[in-house]
DNA sequence: TTGGGGCGTCAGGACTTCGTCAACGGACGC
DNA sequence: GCGTCCGTTGACGAAGTCCTGACGCCCCAA
């Protein structure tokens, strides 16, 4: 009975399933969580520890976090500020302890919700969806961007140009992505570099250099002059339609 | 000690503090919520029933609402419903019962958090601000400013003379920021050198002397008579619109 | 009238940032 | 084990930006 719903409301992000990223030190309560999820079509990436918590939301770029608050190395709270540093990733805070500063704490630190241990998996699994349901834009229709010969689906990672598709590589596409959903606005490097690549890599700047250069090789009919991809010397780089 | 970091966090939305919706039919639990939301400054409304929650959530738009499930005259549920159908504000439900499948259908249904009573008091407002936290980006401040022939959007640092987009430096944009930002205001010399160049440039009244040349360049219709980018002779600059 | 302070303008050189290319190495599939 | 694809680096000239000093104007006070 209470199985029963599990599966039915979306839990999915411009089409694909949601990714999480379970932090916890306990591998019985990690290889659980692992499997509830990948039953029901999650993907599922796991850290037993804060620093490679951070390294993995920083790589994978999960849809949503859930973070138990006792890890080894570091204090659940660092981990959060640590993410909510550069990113607004829902964090579902898990703990075994009820005080209730505790959960103030984890909350104001930027967590999105908190639950205590024990739990049950049907209502951590609804607090999930609900998580993923809230941070998923209600435009959800509107991913598609069109300029004259170029359109662009965000929901179905796809790129045309003059009718054809274009082959894009992951990273690419990641740049393209923040470009497109920011469209006309101006993006500051380091905000590009901090989505794309993570916080660590704020100052690689010629990453951006390449990449902007192999977006203009496949996407602009002169590349050498950019009609779309505009750069801003100095401050960052603008999508134009 | 917990009640100490109750007003530590910001829990306004685009200048104004939060408006709250408590939807209860126990009048004691509404006169204590109600107390202890308008003494950290929210804005407070009240509902004992379904519909009137309705209606004052139509009407009032409150920034989040706190729901009991347990309404005399509609299932908590169809609240949420209602609500969804139009708005994605967020709804922190409040219930009696500890029941997991209640739980999963108030989240499924669209509500964002769910605490059981007795709550900690501490811990709803701790919940109520993520959850406004949370909504706020929602209403990203575009400031754009117009005058008759220029439009500054400061959010994606764009600026427009008579149609067409104009390029600035990423100097003369913090500088026209400053001043565009105490519109009508004047800017002292030094006020300006510091936001812009750091403490120690604040003599160093010559660099302003170029920069605000370049604006009048870029944007004044007639440079040497400027009508927007005003000198105060001795004391600064002031932007008029 | 004269001198000086504050301001606007201009242009060149130092410096930073950008675009481009080529090469390396790991991951992956065949 | 071999080729391919992709991400990462480093290097270089080109382009863009910033600072600086010089000069002239205007206004006001001496």
């Amino acid at each position: 009975m209470t199985e029963s719903r599990a599966d039915a409301p979306r839990h999915e992000t411009a089409g694909r399933m949601a990714r999480v990223l379970v932090v916890d030190d306990e591998p019985q309560l990690v290889r659980a969580l692992t499997i509830n999820l990948r039953a029901r079509k999650y993907e599922v990436d796991a850290a037993h520890d804060g620093a490679s918590a951070l390294h993995l939301a920083a790589t994978r770029h999960p849809d949503v976090i859930i973070l138990d608050l006792g890890l080894p190395d570091m204090d659940g709270v660092e981990v959060i500020s640590g993410l909510r540093g550069w990113t607004r990733v829902p964090v579902i805070v898990l703990s075994a302890r009820h005080a209730s500063d505790e959960k103030v704490e984890a909350l104001d630190a930027g967590a999105d919700d908190y639950v205590t241990k024990p739990f049950g998996m049907d209502e951590l699994l609804a607090r999930l969806r609900a998580a993923v349901r809230r941070a998923t834009p209600a435009d959800e229709e509107d991913v598609v961007v069109e300029t004259g010969a170029l359109t662009f689906d965000l929901a179905a990672k796809k790129v045309r140009r003059d009718g054809s598709d274009v082959r894009l590589t992951p990273t690419e596409w990641h740049v393209l992505e923040v470009l497109v959903r920011n469209s006309g606005r101006l993006v500051t490097q380091r905000q590009l570099l901090q989505d794309v690549w993570g916080p660590s890599y704020e100052t690689e700047t010629n990453y951006l250099r390449v990449y902007m250069a192999q977006l203009r090789r496949k996407l602009e009919k002169d590349p050498a002059h950019p009609r779309h991809f505009i750069t801003e010397s100095g401050m960052g780089y603008r999508f134009e339609r």
